[in-house]
Formats: structure tokens, C-alpha cells, sequence
RNA sequence: CGGGGACUAGUUCAGCGGUAGAACGCACGGUUCGGGACCGUGAGAUGGAGGGUUCGACUCCCUCGUCCCCGACCA
């Protein structure tokens, strides 16, 4: 078994809420720094979360009828330059590589921070026809963004992500690719990560560089801060056309198609960590747990308890359908083991001692909110499918709640400094939809446009930093 | 990239211009085991890297690197 703990407690979460988040990710074994700035190492443990969450997604993305493919690393530096607000959007945080094969290369190559370029011009090739549409590609892959100030998970230099990009005859068609990718990312988050949150359209400032439209999911972390969660990008015809992408159409007529391209990366793991944390450690939700139930065996003055083993193997066949993990190591007390299990997260543990064997039961302890209770071998499975379905259920609903809590409607901007200032949280406000209010706000509060929620109705009100007339409450927060 | 802080054993830290010490961890042996057990023995550090000052640098100075916090930039 990976070792990764020392004794030394974790700081809690109450107390200094970034240090926690370092702290519990490199003593739970998630991950660790890299050599290089600004990357780190996904060790097992973290890992194996990012396969829980492809194998579920890529199930999800494969049903939309998206296939998988992969795309080079590389990208000649030109490709980038074809459209205008992509390159700007990118280029400052490029890595280039300009020798190979110790010789200066005559194009430099850029390490893809995204790949619509490179993969746009291998559609120039296969598009022809009508009938070569809708092309649905996804790849899994990692890109670089050389990021000023990074933080494990949530931005680092180096990232693993899924990014799909697709081909239609019509916007209509594109756009609901758009809104089904949307919403496949918000059940994913509700469902799978617990995570509560807002989804919407994002503002033209905060788009996507080259996107006609951007949408995401934004969530609430607990210092108040909103952390974007996915994208989903309506790219209208704004690279096909630089990219000469051309079908002939039923009507016999050349045309132009249209795109979209939606992506999740390895961030979301930040927004697990931090969202469902406490001061032991991680919760992580049964759905998207490497490990959900561990099973603890109390040897009470016998370090060889055969009938107590063998009870062990037992209940560890019972529970077969789960992920199940059994703590035989002699060498921990028990209470050492407890801790260990709760700092990393596992949503349920199984007590089993002689108490246990000889009343024919396993003492049950929820990891969210400690709850204990004893359980007959006979209602074992059902009783264990119940605990999680339950942990997984109280998790998403502590999110909604402080989702709930902290998003407040504000309709005056010396309040909303005020806010910004005691609690943060999100703010729904009437915004005109200039940026120079947008710019404003963000230099004297640091909340800046997060989202419109798609639901927002259109209203009559009055922007909340210039009075202007505003047609919709936005969603303002200070972003990580 | 600007401001601040840190970097000494695996980890957290102490100490000192005369080349290092604790705790925890690790290894071995024994006693333990229902919320981070204990005893004994042992291994483990070219002091983040490079340069300078000095008879002598972990200690003083400079440069660089990495991490943390606060900004600017940015998904």
C-alpha cells in the first residue's frame, strides 16, 4: 500500500482555508509538486479519481454518438494565427518549442494550449460533403497554459482534460450540441461530484477567445470564491471559415459549417476537494470514489484472529459489488487507520471485532457526518447500497444549501462592495452589459462576471454600478 | 511579472562564522490493538542550486530556482 501520512495532524479548514487545501491534498496522497513550476504529479490515489470521472463521462460522451480520437502535441506556430481573438486570447501564455533534433526548428511549434487549430485543419481535409456531418470528435489528452500563479488541481501549468469538437450544417443543429454538452457537464457535477452550482452564458469579456457564445457551469467554494467548472463553446463560423472548413450542401451549394467545442479537465478535482472537505480531511462522493468502503478488522489482543479473518473475507465477498478495500496492516492501531481513512476521504467504513463476530454484525460509520450504527450480516448489502446513496444524496444537498445561502440578489452597489468585502458568494445583479461597468466593478470589488443563468428571465431594472438600463441579473463573483 | 515570507534528515522544525540536533516517520526486535500505543536498537543531511567575502560559510553578501500569501495576468 502507498504510504503517504505522517502523524503530524492537518490544519482545519475553518482556520486557513488555502493552506488546508495544499495540505490535504499532499497528505491524502492525491498529488504532489512536480520538479517543474507549475506542475504537479497525480499520484494513485489522485488518479484514480480522474479514471472514475473519464470512465463515466466518456460512457456519457460516447452515448452523444462523439468518438475518440487523438491529435498531435504539437502545433505549428501559424495554425494559431489563423484566428485573430484566439491567438491573442493564447498566446501570452504559450510554451513554445523552437529546437529539435538540436537544430532550430525553421517553424516553431507550439505545445497546444487547446486544439481547435491542429484539428481543424485535419476537418478542412475530411469535410466535403453534407453527409460527412455532424462530425463528433472528443480527445483526451493534456495541454499547457504557462500560468502565472498556479495551484494544484485547480491551475497548473500542465493539465489533463477532454475536449470534443464538433461539425454541423446548421447553427441550429450546433447550438443544441452546445446545450446538450452543457447540460451532460451540470448532471455530471450534480450527480456524480455532488457539486451544486450555476450554469449559464458567459459574458463577452469572459468568453472564450474565438467562441461566438460561451457557456459553463459555475460553482461556489466555500471561501466564497467561484471556480468555472467546464465549457461549452458555440464557435459559430469563426474558425471554419479562417480554416477554409467547406461542405457541399443538400442543395448542391458550398458552404460554411458550424462548430462547437466543450471541455472538463482535472480542475473539477479541485472543486471536490474543496467543497466537500473538512478539518479530517476529504469526503469524497461514493459515485466517483477509488475506494468506498474500507473495511477495518479490530484484532483485540490477537494478531492472528483466524475466525475474525475469515469473517472479514467473508463480508469483503458479500459487498463484491462495491469498491471495497480491506485495512489488514498490523503494524496501526486502530485509531491511526481511522484517521487515515477519513483523511482520505472514503466515504464509509466497516468496523468488524470480535464484538462484531459475535453478534453476526458490522458497525457502520459514515464519513460525512460520522453517524454509527450496527448493521445485521443479513441486511449488510442492502443497508451498505443505502449508507452511500444517502452520503452521496446529503452531499450534493450541503452544496445546494450553501449554494443557496450565498447567492444573493443585490440591487445596490455600496452593498455589493459590502458583500464582497465580508462574504463574497455569488451576487445576482442587473448589469447593462457595457464592459467598462464589468472592468469597473472588478477593480474595485474583484468580482467579475461569472455567468447568466440560463433560466434568467427577461426583466426591467437598473445596472448596478452605472443605473443604466438592464434587461437581466448576471452572476458576479471573485473567480480563482 | 511586482510586494512579502520560506527553503537545514522522508516530514515539521531547532541551532551555530569553526562543516549539525530534536520530534515524528523509516528499518529490526519485543509488548500492544474498539479513535493517531509503547520500549529498545539502528539507518538516514554532500545544509534548494550556483557564485562571492573569509584562514574557515549551513550561518554574512549576490544571483538563480521552488513553494506559500497578497496583487497584476489568466481558464
Amino acid at each position: 500500500m502507498e504510504k503517504t501520512l505522517e502523524k503530524k495532524q492537518l490544519i482545519k479548514k475553518s482556520e486557513d482555508f488555502s493552506k488546508w487545501y495544499v495540505d490535504v491534498i499532499l497528505k491524502s496522497g492525491l498529488a504532489d509538486y512536480a520538479p517543474v513550476k507549475g506542475c504537479q504529479v497525480f499520484r494513485p490515489y489522485g488518479f484514480a479519481i480522474w479514471e472514475n470521472i473519464q470512465r463515466v463521462l466518456d460512457e456519457k460522451i460516447k452515448k452523444a454518438g462523439v468518438k475518440n480520437a487523438y491529435f498531435p502535441l504539437f502545433i505549428p506556430e501559424k495554425f494559431l494565427k489563423k484566428e485573430k481573438e484566439h491567438v491573442k486570447g493564447f498566446s501570452p501564455e504559450l510554451a513554445v518549442v523552437t529546437i529539435g533534433g538540436g537544430k532550430k526548428l525553421k517553424e516553431k511549434l507550439v505545445v497546444r494550449p487547446t486544439s481547435e487549430t491542429v484539428i481543424y485543419e485535419m476537418y478542412k481535409k475530411w469535410i466535403k460533403s453534407w453527409r460527412d456531418l455532424p462530425l463528433l470528435i472528443n480527445q483526451w489528452c493534456n495541454v499547457v497554459r504557462w500560468e502565472k500563479r498556479s495551484r494544484l488541481f485547480l491551475r497548473t501549468t500542465e493539465f489533463l482534460w477532454q475536449e470534443a469538437h464538433t461539425v454541423h450544417e446548421t447553427h441550429e443543429e450546433a447550438i443544441e450540441e452546445v446545450m446538450r454538452a452543457l447540460k451532460m457537464y451540470v448532471d455530471f457535477y450534480r450527480d456524480f461530484l455532488a457539486i451544486d452550482g450555476i450554469f449559464g452564458k458567459k459574458s463577452e469579456s469572459e468568453k472564450f477567445p474565438g467562441a461566438e457564445k460561451t457557456y459553463t457551469y459555475e460553482m461556489l467554494m466555500p471561501d466564497g470564491k467561484a471556480l468555472q467548472g467546464c465549457t461549452s463553446h458555440d464557435l459559430g463560423q469563426n474558425f471554419a471559415k479562417p480554416f477554409g472548413i467547406r461542405f457541399v450542401g443538400r442543395d448542391g451549394k458550398e458552404k460554411i459549417p458550424w462548430q462547437t467545442c466543450w471541455g472538463f479537465s482535472t480542475r473539477s478535482i479541485g472543486a471536490l476537494i474543496m467543497v466537500h472537505g473538512d478539518d479530517s480531511g476529504l469526503i469524497i462522493p461514493p459515485k466517483i470514489a477509488p475506494i468506498q468502503i474500507i473495511i477495518i478488522p479490530i484484532f483485540q489482543g490477537k494478531p492472528s484472529d483466524r475466525i475474525l479473518e475469515k469473517k472479514v473475507k467473508t463480508l469483503k465477498s458479500i459487498l463484491k459489488d462495491f469498491k471495497v478495500k480491506v485495512d489488514f496492516r498490523q503494524e496501526y492501531s486502530v485509531g491511526w487507520k481511522f484517521n487515515e481513512w477519513e483523511l482520505k476521504g472514503v466515504p464509509l467504513r466497516i468496523e468488524i471485532g470480535q464484538k462484531e463476530v459475535k453478534e453476526n454484525k458490522a458497525t457502520l460509520v459514515r464519513r460525512d457526518n460520522g453517524e454509527k450504527y450496527s448493521v445485521p450480516l443479513v441486511a449488510l448489502v442492502s443497508e451498505t447500497k443505502k449508507t452511500l446513496d444517502s452520503i452521496q444524496k446529503n452531499l450534493l444537498e450541503k452544496s445546494s444549501k450553501y449554494l443557496k445561502e450565498n447567492t444573493r440578489e443585490v440591487f445596490d452597489y455600496k452593498e455589493f462592495q459590502d458583500i464582497m468585502k465580508r462574504n463574497r458568494g455569488f451576487l445576482k445583479v442587473f448589469w447593462c452589459e457595457d464592459p467598462k461597468c464589468e472592468e469597473k466593478i472588478k477593480a474595485e470589488t474583484k468580482a467579475t462576471n461569472r455567468v447568466l443563468p440560463l433560466n434568467a428571465l427577461k426583466e426591467k431594472g437598473k445596472c448596478i454600478y452605472c443605473g443604466k438600463k438592464a434587461t437581466h441579473r448576471w452572476i458576479f463573483a471573485q473567480a480563482y
